[in-house]
RNA sequence: GGCCCGUUCGUCUAGGGGUUAGGACGCAAGGUUUUCAUCCUUGUAACAGGGGUUCGAAUCCCCUACGGGCUACCA
């Protein structure tokens, strides 16, 4: 049995969707279970398309969400060059095998001229309005002129592309993993370029010759490439690989969650949320993409969401470490329709994360948080602070906005809260209160608990007529956590500070 | 337009001849709580339509509708 071989290939014409790190990701894990490579190879056979920054923003986002490669640019490995820029001059000799065995040729057809033959067929309605086995009769091409006018307008250096030749009446059928069986006539099939006639090969050579080359065994990859999947099949059997062909499985689409269509940058604009893994800075309109990681959340539970969007392990269970999902990942789970992707259970994942985390972790991020805004608090503290406040909040960065009343007394009170809340005999009941805690040694919450309830209870006051107008006081608002446990991490002397002053300002 | 692919609660999905069609997110109600949130409980809600095949169809087949993808010297 074969060494299981998989690559992604993304092209470095901007940022990477999440579709696409949810491409790779099934790669790696399908890899990764059956104990085989995963590689990355950069498609960067369109000069015009290219973006800097975009192939290590691809890079860079792969090792964020922890999708390791075993061969690429730059890691190396015995197929290299991973970068087809850097393959260019292996191309030409399969398109020449190509053409001398008969099954491509030469075109050289203007832009114009192309025009002009899909507008006369579209007129006609003699067929389809594509460079095909029939059509190609009719244009200037190897199969048209004569050898030497050919060899002339070589020798001229004259603009030409080459073409695959479709066979005219046969029947292509593919066994997708996903779909199963999908059948096509090749008269329905483009004669596609394979080789631009700026010496760079397009998209279905480069992709067919390297995927042989690197011994590729299963190509899983987007649903958009389907429908030319026929293509590359043809492209295998002419150029006599047909046996070393990879096993194809295309994936459903990611769609946008309202409505219909393929997801894209505008959706998360328009709805509020990041469709990028990282965010991104367009090199050329200055124009900044939200990213999963600035957004706040934890690579994996971005990497455990998008696992789960059109595949499911036929269990109940849905929160997966990377490791559990090579352990469960298999293609048959895989879906066959497209998945709208829905921001609102994204959120519940990062939660369940955030749950998770060790404290410390929290801690430490928190405390960077809080450096960056300038703000003085001691890890320990803040680490306290996640502990009491994570299960209210679905990012760690909200944990720090919910959290204001820890870092600086409240400045004003809840109008609505204290009008309701805020009586006549509650600032002297507060002060009485002063004096209790005041007396107490240790000021940890389960004393200041007892010692609340003690109170309580020896002057006749219900919960209802205390608590509201001490949270007020220390909060400055009717929300937030246990009190005792908010005291505890505000210390003595600023608790007593606050309860003081809000007795003294706040009138009923 | 042509070709290809798809269609189970609002969303992600399980189930693939006999199920009260299951779970999760969301939403709603109730409970707990000093408050908000969490949490717990309950509820809400789906087999696109029509024909077959069959004793029996969400499940198999066909048609229709709808949706999507592709249709470049882009990937």
């Amino acid at each position: 049995m074969t060494k299981v071989r998989v690559r992604f290939a993304p092209s470095p014409t901007g940022p990477l969707h999440m579709g696409g790190v949810r491409t790779a990701l099934y790669n790696y894990l399908f890899a990764k279970k059956q104990g085989g490579d995963f590689l990355l190879r950069i498609e960067d056979t369109d000069q015009n398309r290219y973006v800097p920054g975009a192939e290590d923003y691809i890079m860079e986002s792969l090792r964020w969400c922890g999708i390791h490669w075993d061969e690429g640019p730059e890691t190396g490995g015995p197929f290299g060059p991973y970068r087809q820029s850097e393959r260019k001059d292996l191309y030409r000799q399969y398109a020449m095998q190509l053409i001398e065995s008969g099954k491509a040729y030469y075109a050289f057809d203007t832009p114009e001229e192309l025009e002009a033959m899909r507008q006369r067929i579209e007129a006609e309605k003699s067929g389809n309005p594509q460079y095909d086995s029939r059509s190609r009769l009719s244009m200037k091409n190897s199969l048209t002129l004569s050898e030497e006018e050919v060899a002339q307008k070589i020798a001229r250096g004259e603009n030409y592309v080459i073409r695959i030749k479709n066979p005219e009446d046969e029947e292509i059928v593919l066994e997708d993993l996903i779909r199963g069986t999908v059948k096509v006539h090749s008269w329905q099939l483009d004669d596609k370029v394979l080789f631009k006639s700026d010496g760079m090969p397009t998209y279905h050579l480069a992709n067919v010759v390297d995927d042989y080359l690197m011994k590729i065994t299963h190509v899983i990859r987007g649903e958009e490439w389907l429908p030319s999947a026929p293509l590359h099949v043809l492209l295998y059997r002419s150029l006599g690989w047909e046996a070393q062909m990879p096993r194809f499985a295309h994936l459903p689409l990611l769609l946008k969650p309202d409505g219909n269509g393929k997801l894209s940058k505008r959706d998360g604009d328009r709805l509020g949320f990041p469709v990028f893994p990282l965010q991104w800075k367009d090199p050329k309109s200055g124009e900044t993409s939200s990213g999963y990681r600035e957004a706040g959340y934890f690579p994996e539970a971005f990497v455990n969401l998008l696992a789960l969007l059109g595949w499911n392990p036929g269990t109940e269970q849905e929160i997966f470490s990377l490791d559990e999902l090579v352990e469960a990942f298999s293609l048959d789970r895989v879906g066959k329709s497209g998945s709208k992707f829905d921001p609102e259970k994204a959120k519940w994942f990062n939660h369940q994360y955030l749950l998770q985390k060790p404290l410390q972790d929290l801690g430490r991020e928190l405390k960077e948080i809080a450096q960056a805004k300038g703000i003085d608090a001691r890890e320990e503290q803040l680490t306290s602070i996640a502990g009491l406040m994570r299960e209210r909040v679905n990012f760690t960065t909200e944990l720090f906005g919910q959290a204001g009343f820890f870092f600086s007394a409240p400045k004003e009170y809840d109008e609505a809260f204290a009008k309701k809340r805020w009586k006549e005999d509650t600032p002297a009941i507060l002060l009485d209160l002063t004096s209790v805690l005041e007396n107490l040694q240790a000021f940890t919450a389960e004393a200041i608990h007892k010692a609340i309830h003690t109170f309580m209870e020896e002057n006749g006051i219900g919960a209802g007529k205390l608590m509201p107008g001490l949270r007020l006081a220390l909060v400055g608002s009717g929300m937030g956590p246990d009190l005792s446990e908010i005291m505890d991490i505000l210390g003595k002397q600023e608790s007593l500070q606050r309860i003081r002053r809000a007795a003294e300002t706040l009138k009923a």
